[in-house]
DNA sequence: AGAATTTTGTTGAGCAGTCAGCAATTGATT
DNA sequence: AATCAATTGCTGACTGCTCAACAAAATTCT
């Protein structure tokens, strides 16, 4: 057998890798969930599914202040790409901007009444799509073990740097 | 108590629902586990994650022939995507269109050697990664829960049509 | 206090995808 | 066989993000 041969099967192992398949079945169940969702929202709300987490973020805690910065870093953006999403949340009068009055950099921002209605009626959406795809596909007592698994994996990411 | 007490209380349970956070769980990990192991690889290697899953797709069975169509079904892009895919993988020497003898509209694609080299070095590296983020992190028994888990998902998202 | 460093949000340029519309080809209907 | 419909890949216009560079404000270090 040579070398050439070799490689070649080399190739074909890993491109049919367990490793390799279990991690595509993450991204891929990750990637349709949100297209589904994003694609819901958008027709039955107008807004996108970036938004909407904007908005669960904003109001988790009625009255905290929550800046740019926050927001870039919990939904895992750069802080040009937040300063663009606002943008635009404002302009749809979802938002609104408030300047910190202890730090003059930074910038709160704070859904309107409009953007909490709006909130309520996407929640439902989202709802709907994520019990339908996410919780009944699941067994449930696999349930609890597949968000124990998501959640150790995300510690994983938060604490490693690099 | 009056109505928009009542409502603000529906819009704050509404944000902490059980639901919205074990899904936020799902879309983090994935997200930040493909921008690592995007960065990962056009640092080592240069090539993009979803340049990877194309040589993945393509390497899977030797001899097989792939349409571009075929590529975006199992990718989920548009065709569009896919072709601009193909565009810059070819420019980058790593994938070579071959016009279908049966099909005068289709186009196989194949990897080239080069294309099958900078996949072994490629796989390593997510690999790496996927081993200490996504296997490393949970526990033995339960990461097979987990991959049982994203399968029903999956085979959910890809029967149902809406 | 003053200088150097870090942090915050904004902007221009670019990248990688989408959608809508297209021509070429193939398949189905009659 | 002729037409009508569906599929394949491509292109222009757009979206939503990133990265790099920046000014303004805050923090740290002498």
């Amino acid at each position: 057998m040579n070398a050439a041969t070799r490689r070649g099967e080399q190739v074909v192992r890993a491109a049919n890798s367990q490793l390799v398949h279990d991690f595509g079945l993450l991204i891929k169940a990750a990637t349709r969930l949100e297209q589904r969702i994003d694609t819901a929202l958008r027709r039955e709300c107008g807004i996108s599914h970036t938004m909407l987490e904007v908005l669960i973020r904003l109001c988790r805690k009625p009255g905290e202040e929550v800046s740019q910065r926050q927001l870039a870093d919990d939904l895992t953006l750069t802080s040009s790409g937040t300063t663009r999403l606002i943008d635009r949340m404002e302009e749809a009068g979802l938002v609104r901007r408030v300047p910190s009055p202890d730090d003059r950099r930074s910038v709160f921002v704070e859904p309107t009444d409009h953007g909490r209605t709006v909130f309520l009626q996407a929640v439902t959406v989202h709802s709907h799509v994520v019990e339908r795809y996410f919780v009944t596909p699941v067994v449930r007592d696999d349930y609890t073990r597949l968000t124990d698994a998501l959640s150790d994996i995300n510690e994983a990411l938060r604490d490693a740097a690099g």
